[in-house]
DNA sequence: ATTCATTGCACCATCGATTGTGCAGTCTTG
DNA sequence: CAAGACTGCACAATCGATGGTGCAATGAAT
């Protein structure tokens, strides 16, 4: 640590200590030594000093004069579930791996906060955009390309941009026949039985329940009516519903398609009013995966999105952003009763051991 | 939208285009203009052209001339869970408030990444940093110092900068004693059934030791040796934990307290290979609360810490860090088994109804 | 001994804002 | 009507880094 430890070194300290003009130091200190023909010798005296006094470069005026801030953006509904939590640590992997800064933040699915906040990252040059679960993505889009921010949509697909998101079509189909499958043949499932709970007007939720509509008629025919109930991503919303269901017919429906893990917490709610016996019987099939919803007393299915692959992907085409926006679909995984998976947490195990 | 929509307008094109000076045109946007005396019809000029041509000031800009950059950091162990992730969305909503931009980052309880971080947040003149869960925030603290950035501990304390925690070792008493409880008198809990699984050495878990061993010693008695096992704050370490126990003794403990959600998936881990009936009749306390974890088949107990209290109180006293290093704690709260609290999302409800 | 190429570095404008200072014009006062 | 006070704004330095350009010193070639 050098004495003068008031305030941060730059390269103007450096060099003034030095003899050596700011230009060179600012050279040898960012890489681009060899090429302005600087000495070996000259580079290693500087770098040394550097050291000495910790230097670190001032990343606004690095980005002031590059216009490039070294900072990677994710625009995250919220954070407090599993699976927007996992989708951030998994990011920040990402982004350190390749020596950038994340800066996540979350916009609560309102569309102007969304483009507030892409407008506030875009005032740090900030030097990517990972719209992740936006309520109105072309919305961002165009703020972004302004400004020409690269960006790319995952979770929920927008019409201007790439986008990377789950196949929720097809999972949904998946779920829903598991969550038939999970009845005995002697005591079937019946069409009144299965109901659909949560989510709200957006892509994901439309295909999820176009595909929960798909395989409920196909197996066990029906009608539709009353069986979809779209609560909002909003866990007392979605009490609300189970509860209407629940005065209405004295009972919850003996299977439940449910939307989210935040509408879930919605059916905790109303059970918490009630012993653990009264809802023994009954099936859930659930979005987005959540190890402890998984041990609930009562079966529980899961559809793990591929969070790791989807961030991934992402990383691979914001990058080579050429041609008219796709949409990338990646299956999803569908969780058994009792499964703890492994997460994001685990790739720090190396560390933890290390530490314990 | 303005059509010169290629690049971001700056305070120069403003003043080119109005004929007024740069000056003059940067006091107007950034609030000082009265103070220089601008009069108010140039002032609303000004303003009119700027939202013509939707400028926004240049953050790197503002930060590198007036060294303040508006962004606030917390500093997080990891993301992926109820108390982190429920941690970060109550501080984005806190700094959101002041108008300011929150940019939380993850650094896995490695010291050395700790300190690193600081040092890149540094180098973007963040204005505050939240030091949350450090293992060594002390070594933070003396980056945060070198860099006169103003900081607060908040979850785990450090000795030279104030600290905002919970108050674990009171907290862990009421714990184990609901624990101890549990059992009825016919069917009394003994001394050898109550172990402590996970955590590691830090101040949390060794309040949280002390307070569980204290408890057990004053309500069963016994002897103290292997009831505490820290397996550090890692599922998969932890489960190692249940399982050796159980190879050894062939069942798990009937009361476990377990020092945080993270070793609580161990837990879920281990059981997974077993059905649900053969642990019906265990207790678990668990740290952190996770309103799956409230539901699971067997009675679990859990301490919610007192997240919103803890973000409020280091919010205010990070402004007037005054006095010499105090610890503040705040008491957590005992939860029941079977019981769903509102949690940040809730906050949310207003935004998310309006959308659904 | 010239000329030319190469090496090694310094100079300076620049990114977009902030802020201390100065000055012309207008108003007030005696 | 001159002196001072006040109004309204422009000028220019500055924050810390980057990168184009130019120039002196050295070595090589003729």
């Amino acid at each position: 640590m050098a004495n003068d430890s008031k305030k941060k070194a730059t390269i103007y300290d450096l060099s003034v200590l030095s003899g050596i003009s700011a230009s060179t130091v600012s050279a040898v200190l960012n890489g681009t030594w060899r090429k302005r023909r600087i000495k070996e010798s000259t580079a290693s005296l500087i770098r040394a000093l550097a050291e000495e006094h910790n230097y670190t470069a001032n990343r606004q005026a690095q980005g002031l004069r590059s216009s490039r801030s070294g900072l990677v953006g994710l625009m995250l509904p919220v954070y407090d579930n599993r699976y927007f939590s996992s989708m951030a640590q998994t990011f920040e992997a990402y982004v350190r791996e390749r020596g950038q800064c994340p800066i996540v933040v979350s916009t609560t699915r309102d569309p102007d906060e969304e483009r507030r906040t892409a407008e506030t990252l875009i005032s740090y040059s900030i030097d990517q955009l990972f719209i992740c679960g936006a309520t109105d993505p072309d919305g961002v889009h165009d703020v972004c390309k302004a400004a020409g921010l690269r960006h790319i949509n995952i979770d929920l697909p927008g019409t201007k941009a790439h986008s990377v998101i789950s196949d929720n079509y097809e999972g949904s189909r998946v779920l829903t026949k598991a969550i038939i499958e999970q009845f005995p043949a002697d005591n079937p499932l019946s069409a009144d039985d299965l109901c659909l709970f949560g989510g709200r007007n957006d892509h994901a939720s439309r295909e999820r329940i176009r595909g929960f509509r798909d395989i409920k008629l196909e197996l066990l025919g029906g009608s539709l009516d009353d069986a979809v109930q779209p609560t909002g991503y909003s866990p007392e919303t979605a009490r609300l519903a189970y509860e209407r269901f629940f005065n209405k017919t004295g009972r919850l429906p003996r299977a439940m398609f449910i939307n989210s893990s935040i509408n879930f917490e919605g059916l905790l709610r109303f059970m918490a009013g009630y012993p653990h016996e009264v809802f023994a019987d009954i099936v859930v099939g659930c979005y987005d995966y959540d190890p402890f919803g998984s041990f609930l007393p009562f079966p529980v299915l899961m559809m793990r999105q591929d969070v790791e692959g989807i961030v991934r992907t992402a990383f691979e085409l914001i990058d080579n952003a050429a041609g008219k926006p796709e949409i990338h679909m990646l299956p999803s995984r569908l969780v058994l009763p009792r499964t703890a998976l492994e997460g994001p947490l685990d790739k720090l195990r190396d560390v933890l051991l290390g530490n314990v």
